[in-house]
DNA sequence: CACATATACGGAACGCTGTTCCGTTTTTCA
DNA sequence: TGAAAAACGGAACAGCGTTCCGTATATGTG
């Protein structure tokens, strides 16, 4: 589903060769051996572990990533994809309220792994300027379309717009550092009960 | 007043020897410097540009402040201390209200100043997790005396907490960059007009 | 006043970054 | 099968924070 730097297919035009199989393979590798270095070392994570870590020299890095930043834009959104797309596996498995409940934990504990992120982003560098756009376009609708259903069928109020509730989760992340994890989930759980207050039972009714 | 690095008197002993005047004046002239680059590059300035703009070698930058945390340190206290102690001075100059006013605004701008710091200091390392709690012990006392002055003059409602009035205007702060100046001194009106809301019109009666 | 020494100074040098560059290797397509 | 396009690898560069140590200087004393 999202457009990560992942997929390259020749939909451009007709004429110009296939993308090489060793570069697709090489970026995929790169991908993988970022997330798990931002994941360990944080987002700091040296250019040439990274390297290393996917078995390639580092004027590879440069030529998929021209700039350092490129590759952690790439690596976010690749998480913030997984974490929409998210969103409508568990909305077939479960029931809307257990989906919608279920999906603010995933999008918790995404919040809470990406806090080192947080900090690159607040540091006036204009290269992460694209990401909240981002950000708010693949979950606004991710999450709407629970909080839609869980309405539809009763379980939650209606009306309530999904920015509010991923900037106060977002926000509400942040101690839960110090205070340790438990506190977000607390949190999160009393959002929801929030919403659960002035719900109908029925939804034709 | 507020406990600076830049001073330092013989009050631990009597047997050791002064201070060296050109050490006292160097120290002097780096946080100066530190202040200046900070303010115009960011908290990003590299140490060999402070030290230059001191006029002084890279060696002694590293006698006086061990870590480049450090020197980033005294200065961002120094100027917490500055805005501690405009707040005394406010309430000698003008009436309660308008000294609190004064200082809101005074505050705001020392926030804002400080952005970039921000970022720094919620990147994780460990040097910097003295400065919250300087922080509050500084502003804290100073807001609420002015508070405190404000209520008993019957211009503000009592039993606010300073502490969540400077969070509040740190949050408000935050957004201010990209919707303009404007935003911020807006928001900081806004708060203290919630103050005076249940405010009575003299104190004693 | 001159001297001895604790103290502070200066900047070359080290190790680590992100990034550039280009000779070499590999893949693709005719 | 063979040329050309594409991608690879890693040495090399510039800039950073930090360390180290020979040199200069302020201080208290004989």
């Amino acid at each position: 589903m999202g457009d990560t730097a992942g997929e390259i297919r020749p939909e451009d035009d007709g004429k110009p060769r296939r993308v090489r199989a060793d570069a697709q393979r090489n970026l995929d590798a790169l991908l993988r051996a970022a997330m798990a270095a931002f994941a360990t070392s944080g987002v700091d994570a040296p250019v040439r572990e990274i390297a290393e870590k996917a078995g390639v020299g580092i004027g590879t890095v440069y030529r998929h990533f021209p700039q350092r930043s490129d590759l952690i834009i790439a690596v976010f959104r690749q998480e913030v994809d997984a974490c929409a797309d998210a969103a409508p596996a568990l909305a077939a498995a479960h029931d809307p309220g257990e989906a919608l409940s279920r999906w603010m934990r995933r999008y918790l504990d995404f919040i809470a792994a990406k806090r080192g992120l947080a900090a690159a982003l607040h540091s006036g560098d204009p290269a992460y300027e694209v990401l909240p756009s981002y950000f708010q376009r693949r979950l606004v609708p991710a999450l709407q379309s629970l909080l839609d259903a869980a309405a539809a069928a009763g379980v939650v109020r209606a009306g309530f717009a999904a920015t509010d509730l991923l900037r106060a989760v977002a926000v509400l992340a942040a101690p839960s550092q110090e205070l340790g994890p438990e506190h977000g989930r607390r949190m999160v759980d009393l959002l929801l009960d929030g919403l659960r207050y002035g719900a109908g039972p029925s939804p034709g009714a």
